[in-house]
DNA sequence: CTCGACACTTACAAAATAGTCAGTACTGGA
DNA sequence: TCCAGTACTGACTATTTTGTAAGTGTCGAG
């Protein structure tokens, strides 16, 4: 670990962020804590094995806390840890960026869309 | 595209960052702009094909400029946009967070790849 | 006159990521 | 009893993304 891991703080952020919905599982959770279900049903178009494999990642990775209340049926509720809610934190401008150019970024992806249908 | 395009403005920056090497590449042009070789050094473990690439779509994506000198053999740079400097600067916390939590992101990087090995 | 630098391009292979679909063990309600 | 809901797991497939290795045309240095 003598090298520089990250030339760039950005590679640190994607390398606990990297994966299709873990920055939105992050965004709800700044909210309060959430059962599997409920984040489930707020992803909306998260398939059931990728919540949770990238709930588990976040657990893994300690950006989240699992709290299981061992009950059957189970009843299993994410929280975000200090570690989470720092990053929660740097995001909001991001996000901010985001819900700004909103109309922008979707007019891009839209051309880009168009573009390899022609291709 | 009536339906809202992203749940959350972190979605937008992804669509528009989502690509090993772009961060990098904005990041490193938000320093002035640079030409097409030096970027390939400055980004050492980017592969030509993947460096070309991406700095297209970015450039498609006007999040970058691209200035070919019409000189052969060929001279071009790269520059970043308005567009790309508002990013640039957006970025900018998420780039001190991983700077901050450098060592605690290195250490989790670690610990999953040790994992990855065990298993 | 060969060789490296320049900015690319292309074909193809490998790896990472995401997806579907079925199944587990248990409960409480109709 | 049957069925939905709870949180999850595993086999298998599909898609996306990244990487490797080669080739293009032109120039100037050696």
């Amino acid at each position: 670990m003598t090298e520089a891991t990250f030339q760039c703080g950005l590679e640190a952020v994607l390398a606990i962020l990297g994966g299709k919905w873990k920055p939105l599982i992050v965004y709800h959770l700044a909210g309060g804590s959430k059962r599997t279900g409920e984040l489930r049903r707020l992803v909306t178009k998260v398939s059931e094995k990728m919540l949770i494999q990238h709930l588990k990642e976040l657990t893994d990775d300690g950006v989240i806390r699992r709290i299981d209340y061992r009950k059957v049926p189970p009843h299993v509720e994410y929280e975000l840890t200090d570690f989470g809610r720092s990053l929660a934190q740097v995001l909001a401008p991001l996000c901010e960026w985001g819900t700004h150019h909103n109309a922008e970024v979707a007019m891009i992806v839209q051309k880009r869309e168009h573009a390899a249908r022609v291709a």
